[in-house]
DNA sequence: CCAAAATGAGACCGATCGGTCTCTAAAGCT
DNA sequence: AGCTTTAGAGACCGATCGGTCTCATTTTGG
């Protein structure tokens, strides 16, 4: 039983990990043979077929991505730096182990929009899930007082959402200081437009 | 002589309208010879290969990105009209007809970084090209008066590309309305911080 | 008007795609 | 120990991939 669960999961990570890099389409059943060490049978003996695959890999991609936020959350007392730690960890989320493609929620955004409706489902689901996990940041903030009473939940999460990604993705084929900026304009906003002096 | 350069043409605008809502690896040959009412021989008889297509589609794409921004900044007089211009023909790219899976750019970034070294070198021109195209708009503010003398042109440039870029993506799964957040807080930035009161 | 060149149809090619199946070997259970 | 179940190897499959080639037809320049 172990030998087994061990096996799939290293077929998800490592997964997760190509179609992150070069998309669904851009990664082979032998590609994944390859980087786990498996033949076909050993493969499709854990999953009915590549889009199984896709669609567990996502997720466990999406639930690291999650745990990133968590992990260093954890460690923040007040709204404020919470704010602060979210824009920290995502602009590092390129530089985590096995996410050097940048964030896979909106490659699969890109990837699988017009390909693959599940997928693309997927991806939308986790922008709402991250979007709230935002937004109830700023709910609190707002709570204990700490944020001005007429800051936007929506628009405070979707605007650190697409600064971010936006500036992950420049970084792909540009230079990487445009996630220094994006973190420099986030913080300048939060700073003047919704903590309160 | 005229045929041929239509066909040329056809194959080329076509496939670019594919590439940019399938990708590189999710628009085959097949799909190409489809949209063009063509046969292989048709499509090989102008291209040695599909990557041939695909960095001549790109180029096709780019140019059309441009012309939009172009076309509609000829109307301005000011530079600070200019700004505002660019984020508006910026947030309605996804509806110019044939650019309905987004920016080619960043697709192209995301599609290709990885896989596809000349499309990846070309998305990083482009990216290159139309900031620098926004950043001699913000010289030219500070050249007649109307823009802070400590208006950063690098900053700002990049700052409207991914705010704009990331909330493209993000309607192509979610909310449209992400890209009017994306549009709101970009001018209210050029509002406080660039333009003088 | 005719020869030459350009154009495009479509048969054909080997490689690779995702997926199935059989069979061996290992692990687990009693 | 012996039987059953599970994991995994790898041969095999049809479909499709990108790409080539031949040949008929059309266009063009002299």
């Amino acid at each position: 039983m172990s030998r087994g669960l061990d096996t799939r999961e290293k077929i998800i990570s490592k997964s997760a990990e190509l179609f992150n890099v070069h998309g669904y389409h851009g990664c082979s059943l032998s590609d994944i043979m390859e980087a786990t060490n498996l033949k076909k049978g050993g493969i499709y003996n854990h999953f009915k077929n590549k889009d199984e695959i896709a669609l567990e890999a996502f997720d466990y991609s999406f639930k690291r991505v999650l745990r990133q936020f968590r992990k260093r959350l954890d460690f923040d007392k007040t709204p404020t730096e919470k704010l602060n730690s979210i824009i920290e960890v995502y602009a590092k989320l390129a530089s985590v182990p096995g996410m050097e493609g940048g964030c896979p929620i909106f490659n699969t955004a890109v990837d699988a929009s017009n390909t693959h409706q599940l997928l693309k489902q997927k991806a939308n689901e986790a922008i709402n899930t991250l979007k709230k996990y935002i937004e109830i940041k700023v709910q609190e903030g707002m709570a204990t007082g700490e944020f001005r009473e007429d800051a936007d939940q929506n628009d405070i999460a979707t605007l650190i959402i697409i600064t971010l990604e936006g500036a992950i993705i420049m970084s792909r084929v540009n230079d990487k200081s445009c996630i220094d900026v994006a973190v420099k304009s986030l913080k300048a906003f939060l700073e003047e437009r919704i903590y309160k002096k």
